[in-house]
DNA sequence: CATGAATGAGATTTCATTCAT
DNA sequence: TATGAATGAAATCTCATTCAT
């Protein structure tokens, strides 16, 4: 059997042994076993438990990033709100709306994937924690980009200063989140409900800020 | 010296080391060395490491639901934006803000506790799971309350739908918590800043949806 | 309280502990919770587990002892196979019929202690083995010396060699003890009725050794 | 080394270990010291103290069936008391001194072996109590057939009563039992002088018993 | 390429025992 | 006299990791 294929198998057995069971709770022979293989083949392959959490890390956020980013540029062929520019790039809230529905929908169904990532990359300290905060950043700056444009095109001129939008798309990716890990354990809402929820709420938002609708103290501290 | 002092050099002992390494990587004889006892008089007073851990769970879980409502029922004296009603009970808007900014604060001191409840507690499978779930629901309930409030006073009669302030209180929690650890980490962003970007969202959402203002996908599917 | 109560109630405990967990699994807290006191204090009136283990076998070996002996003793008055001879003492088979019904009584009666004694002092190594059989021995003479007699008053001169009669009072102290921990258990024989199986048999074995019925393998090995 | 032989290595070990200490005495670390191995290899192949125990009993009690069986039906091609058959099977009196001779001798071959039957796995509750009741019942019951058939082969017509044969039995495993630790601690009694001891009350008892002669006391109570 | 055999190090937990009061 | 407070030492068991083949 050509390596690759065996390595795949491997990272399949650690992405879900690591998910379901955590990086430390996770012992080496289960995922040996669960790969069909023996434990020095696996260390053969891949070295050690560290590196073995690393490329299940590196695996599996470079699949969620691919998998957010095809879903935004999606050749649906259906234009947003600021109607078609005729190109075959879609519009920013359509973007926004197809990545977000990417997201949940690759979220619920790599479940272990996201759990390695969100749940145990993060609290593993640092070698790991690192590798994951990269990507969110990916996934921030994008957001970003989408929430500016959509802000530019949908609601005429006056654009939102950039840290209001910065702050918007941090709130937007942390509610998103927290809304995946709740919808995989519960299992009642769907990918789509999630991201029609989330997408309402920054687009009522988005129209409020831009109108000035903003909260302050009436009396400050 | 007496059994309830030591027991609370236990727990924040506990606290950190849990917090900080993870529940399974936090080992009993770190907790004991850096509570400046020995271990079995931990396991005298504690029982086991799992009883240790919902100890802290419970503790820290407690404190912040305390340091929530301390704050959100604060006599500080000012009223939101429905106006002084004169009495002794803050405006909805302004318990959103007091508690939120008590939030962050809170968790901002006690980063370790924070940890705790949301990064390990959560992903350590059932018997800790429940425990922070039940008080995270009894923090969305609050919160779904105070929304109701606010958006009846403030907005004039037309009140949102049940379903649509409980998705605001989840998203809005959802984004405090997202903020809170990562704020944490960071340490760039103070809690009344997270707060105010908090606060804003939520006004400018509650405004927008009051208004109708909704996304919908310009063509199905 | 007197010190002579407090070091009873500890011995009761101990006997009950031992008897049931056995030498190494009783824990001395276990002891002195269950005898109503500290553990300090265990210590101070008997200085160590070995100590307070030697002292369960002393105390329940003379007890034992002095049960078998004054029932064999009894003042019941009836006199043996051999008619009365006039005096006090009753006969000898009377008396082996008596001691052994004693035997089962007591044993029946303290189950721990005699648990401490056979199954648990004799399988923890030198200190405790060496007490247990030197109460046996005594029992094992004082049986041979009464079944010596009885042979020589019921069956006319002819006495037995000393070896045989030292061989029927092992086996006959043997089967006893083996009867024992088996009717405490099983619960289905009676003191009496054990007593009687084993009078039979060692009378009837007695009957016929003096007839001379002995076996000889047909061919010598 | 293959498996199968360090097994046994470890087996022995354990055994060695388990008969002198005690169960709860002896600890993995000098078993596994004393078998030539690691502890965690012990582990790898018993599982744990339970399992390792559970198999030390159940080897020992099928090599020391497996020799009395064997010794019981040995090819000696001597008859006993009932004469000659002219067949292969030794007759049953022949059959019991014969097994008996075994016993004395296996035990006295394997102390160690006869400590973790006789006196450890019986004080250690039920899951080992249980194994080792199974095996004595098996050998009880061949040694009541073979009492039963020496009965009525060597005595002429009036066999006695299952009820008394089963006791005889009881006594006689009780005694060889008894005799078979004792001689084994002294090492004053050889293997033929104990089982000629057992024979000969065994013989003459049962003699005694179909004469009738049964000993009662003289007054009841 | 692949594995059966093996282990050093460290985890949680228990227990007999002792002070200071 | 009596005890609450505390611990050193050792138990069972697990795991990441490596050879020899």
């Amino acid at each position: 059997m050509p390596r690759a294929v065996r390595e795949r198998q491997m990272l399949d057995a650690a992405v879900r042994t690591f998910g379901q069971r955590g990086y430390r709770a996770a012992s080496m022979d289960e995922i040996a076993e669960l790969a069909g293989v023996s434990k020095p083949l696996v260390y053969l392959y891949l070295n050690s438990k560290e590196e073995l959490f690393s490329a299940c890390i590196r695996r599996e956020a470079a699949a969620l990033v691919a998998a957010v980013r095809e879903g935004a540029s999606g050749a649906s062929g259906e234009r947003g709100a600021s109607g078609g520019v005729g190109a075959s790039v879609p519009a920013a809230d359509r973007q926004l709306w197809d990545g977000l529905r990417a997201f949940f929908t690759h979220t619920a169904e790599r479940p272990d994937g996201w759990a390695v990532l969100h749940s145990q990359a993060r609290t593993q300290g640092e070698p790991f924690a690192a590798e994951v905060a990269a990507m969110r950043e990916e996934i921030v700056s994008f957001v970003t980009s989408l929430i500016a444009e959509a802000a530019r095109s949908a609601h005429g001129d006056p654009s939102l200063p950039d840290r209001e939008v910065a702050g918007l798309a941090q709130a937007l990716v942390g509610a998103a989140e927290s809304l995946a890990g709740w919808a995989n354990v519960e299992g009642t809402v769907s990918a789509k409900e999630a991201a029609a929820t989330l997408m309402n709420f920054a687009w009522a938002g988005l129209g409020g800020l831009m109108e000035g609708r903003r909260w302050v103290p009436s009396s400050p501290l």
